[in-house]
DNA sequence: CGCAGGATGGGCT
DNA sequence: GCCCATCCTGCGG
């Protein structure tokens, strides 16, 4: 698919409805193949392709930063409108970025685990230092490095001008895999639903 | 290749 | 004071 760099590319943003559904598990499986577009301060297109996603449920779910209802400062923004940027600090280290999903009051979103770069990827290897291409964006805290995510994109706007979707390819269901959620052993026996999808043979996913 | 351990700081009890 | 939706390094095989 042709993509300009500037002009017609923002026909091909994700619409608003994409995001507002409620059924957050079909949107996290829907989101393998979108394009994240990142431009760079001098607006060259940074972008890669979600190859790994990941559901959390909001209130019924343990894993969820809003389980049971809570609100705070840091997860105030998962009860907002779907089709903004989610994105909190963990570990000390890193960041990362989710999805905002369903209407307002409804603190779905989908974390986004792993990319396979697009454009730019001479930026995302100066930014991440010297390593093999496939672990440039092979992880969660990874692609927040190369594709310069932080906490200023908190609450950005999915269809905005410094951060968005689009569209770039799709995945047949039998090129996707499902299986459990990483690094939530502590949400018992919500760590064990299927709510973790990956392209089949790509070598940008988080682990095999 | 696999695995253990450390880095590093904000959020919440 | 403990936990955490991770990553990297160094070591052994």
């Amino acid at each position: 698919m042709v993509v300009w760099k500037h002009g017609l590319n923002i026909l091909m943003k994700l619409k608003c409805g994409f995001y507002l559904r409620e059924n957050t598990v079909e949107i996290a499986r829907d989101l393998l193949g979108k394009l994240i577009v990142v431009p760079d301060p001098q607006g060259n297109r940074v972008s890669g392709m979600i190859v790994e996603t990941e559901a959390y449920l909001g209130i019924r779910d343990r894993a969820a930063h809003s389980y049971g209802g809570r609100r705070t400062a840091r997860n105030e923004v998962t009860y907002g409108t779907g089709g903004q940027a989610y994105v909190f600090f963990v570990y000390g280290m890193y960041y990362q970025l989710n999805i905002v999903t369903g209407p307002s009051d409804h603190p779905h979103v989908v974390l986004i685990r792993a990319v396979e770069p697009v454009d730019g990827i001479e930026i995302m290897r100066e930014r991440r230092g010297p390593m093999k291409d496939r672990n440039l964006t092979s992880g969660p805290g990874k692609l927040c490095i190369a594709l310069a995510i932080d906490r200023g994109f908190n609450g950005e706007n999915l269809r905005g001008k410094h951060i968005w979707l689009e569209d770039h390819r799709s995945f047949t269901d039998d090129e996707i895999a499902v299986g459990k959620r990483i690094g939530i052993d502590y949400a018992g026996e919500d760590a064990e639903k299927p709510w973790r999808f990956w392209v089949i043979g790509t070598e940008f996913i988080s682990r095999k």
